[in-house]
DNA sequence: TGGCTTGAGTGCCGCAGCGCACAGAGCTTT
DNA sequence: AAAGCTCTGTGCGCTGCGGCACTCAAGCCA
């Protein structure tokens, strides 16, 4: 299905990293598939390994009551999952579901909050990190209940692609509805106006970017608005 | 007009410090008033003062584009506005605007660095308050999604009765309008139906507490969850 | 006292999105 | 080839809420 040649994707957290400390991160990790649906985390439970996306991605849910749930953030090898063990809490504060295939590291928490202790570079990154991820819930928040579907989707689209390192994933509008928060058929609607348009491109959960381009003028400014946010710490 | 009696009010942070940590660091600490409307932190600049509140409180607002500004979360004397400072971050990831006039310590930033390099109760303290500040925007993100104007007034209304430490204060529809990021009228809707139950009482912007437990029940579950979140670190 | 400002009640229109339901289309299974 | 499942298109009625505008009442100021 998916492209398996070598691909070279690193993770960008530890790539950053001095030398010395990095190839010490790396000695505690071990390479894992991501596979899609899998449960990381779950919210407020203990956490048990710490992952680094590489060529997977992982999404950050929570949960209400009776409702769908609703995702507040999106982890591919950019950032990490379980930086909250920087802030000494060893228990997730969402659910993370694997949203895309592929790989990680991953290193188990005990291991991690060593490194941690030894690497002053390690720990600098995580608050870096978790200060974006903060950013980055408010700013959803914000997208979310003020902007419509179909910018909220160019915009998801957008950050999936980022870290799928692929024009193409497998994802039906039923799972985008509840990643929107939206209704399945408001996805069915948005999506068929951006394939009319040429953006993308759809047929049984198969979806192509066509244009990208075009879709970071159809998508809100919050996307825009979350790169700089990244950018502006590393 | 409020109570201006010596009220035994004091900063839960502060006060979960070891004495002398505490001593130390109320030592950079002065008394300021904080005055309804006053902004202390602008989104994306530095941090000049950090704020303990004792009896006022702060309102932390995302502005997005040409909307309304939207409310994502309070802080009374049960937190403090700054905490971004203990993850190395000298910038505000929002606006802080004075929501309730009242009293609070400050500190400079430059002198909390210091504090913190010190006194690692302080460090601590901090990381936990920044993982309840996470989760706190993450639940609130999904109960503005989800939930209807009034029992997210309801919460709202319960969470600044929380640190407003009276029965009474003084907010206009318009105000918690902006807040709850909805228009004028449905809270002015919201509301009436709340003061027909005899839930609260308003007039002219003045806002009374009349059934305290009544309001709980028509608040939406996620003051609860907050309030619980809050109560597993402190 | 009269005018002004501010806060709140109310109504109207329009719309995005919900809940639901059904239909068709493509892939899979036997 | 037929049956079945999954994914998507589409329609209908409903509603919470936005946008707007007008009114009234309560304080404030001169």
């Amino acid at each position: 299905m998916s492209v398996k040649a070598p691909l070279q994707i690193f993770s960008r957290l530890i790539e950053g990293l001095p030398s010395k400390q990095r190839k010490q991160l790396l000695n505690g990790c071990e390479p894992v598939d991501l596979v899609f649906g899998n449960v990381l985390h779950e919210a407020n439970q203990p956490i048990r390994h710490v992952y680094f996306p590489l060529s997977g991605f992982v999404s950050l849910v929570t949960t209400l009551d009776g409702h769908q749930p609703l995702e507040m953030g999106l982890i591919g090898n950019e950032g990490m999952l379980g930086a909250t063990l920087a802030l000494g809490i060893g228990q997730a504060p969402m659910r993370a579901v694997v949203q895309g295939s592929g790989s990680a590291l991953r290193i188990s928490s005990q291991l991690f909050k060593q490194e941690l202790l030894s690497s002053p570079a390690l720990l600098r990154a995580l608050n870096r990190y978790l200060y974006v991820v903060m950013t980055q819930l408010s700013q959803s928040a914000a997208c979310t209940h003020f902007h419509e579907i179909e910018p909220r989707l160019a915009r998801w689209l957008l950050m999936t692609h980022d870290r799928a390192h692929a024009d193409h994933f497998h994802l039906t509008h039923e799972y985008l509805a509840d990643m929107l928060g939206v209704r399945r058929s408001g996805v069915s609607i948005a999506a068929a106006a951006m394939q009319a348009r040429g953006l993308i491109s759809y047929s049984r959960g198969e979806i192509h970017i066509l244009d990208r381009a075009g879709l970071e003028l159809a998508a809100c400014e919050c996307y825009a608005a979350l790169q700089a946010d990244y950018r502006a710490q590393f």
